[in-house]
DNA sequence: CTGTCGTATTGACATCTGTCGATCTATTGC
DNA sequence: GCAATAGATCGACAGATGTCAATACGACAG
């Protein structure tokens, strides 16, 4: 059944990832539950796929306030998505490559 | 800065992903929140690293009380990570790895 | 039909979360 | 120093969430 996609359910392949281990569980998580939300996840995108951004270009295009703004960022930073250097009265947002790989691998076989 | 990991930021590899459509981040949020708790996380690896699973087998392992794994199965399938099929008695779990990949490819480069 | 077993649902509770207005901090320009 | 601006923090509030005890539902065994 539904090996039209090329992902087969039979044999090894019905393995997608391996058992997550209760201590790393928490702050994958975490990476995760920042990615839960809507808001944040267009944010988040709109850093990783613009280069450094600032906070002040993110206001207009999310049509949210600049104190939810700052929140978000901040729960992005937290969780180690993204990060902040601050140039003045800016902070430019970059994403982190590494850790984005880190729940791509969570989410792959073996 | 951080050029040692081979994920460089320079040119066109600063980009990791493409800005997400407001439309298209709602669904995805929603199943990245399903794994946004760490319990959850590790509900997921189990079913989806060991197969079809009944959910009288992941009461011990998760330590948690049958009405929470109940819940935690149902927040994952109403996400589409996971179906669950009657049999009898029991209910088995298992993971959709279209919808899996369909998260992967949300992180992934262009 | 009756009791048992695996799940789902309900109700309740404490905690967390997204949001915004108001305010504070820090930096730039004059 | 003073006004203006970018961003962070605070306080508040409605709504969502994780958890469990109690209960209901459905299927099987006798």
């Amino acid at each position: 059944m539904e090996t039209k996609t090329g992902t087969t359910t039979e044999g090894c392949c019905s393995v997608l990832v391996q058992p997550i281990d209760t201590a790393d569980a928490e702050p994958l998580a975490r990476a995760f539950a920042a990615l839960g939300d809507p808001v944040r996840l267009r944010l988040f995108s709109l850093i990783a796929s613009s280069g450094p951004v600032c906070s002040c270009d993110l206001l207009e295009p999310l049509s949210k306030s600049q104190p939810t703004i700052s929140h978000h960022t901040k729960a992005l930073a937290e969780a180690g998505l993204i990060v902040g250097e601050k140039q003045g009265r800016w902070v430019w947002w970059s994403a982190v490559p590494r850790r984005v790989e880190e729940l791509r691998a969570a989410l792959s076989a073996r």
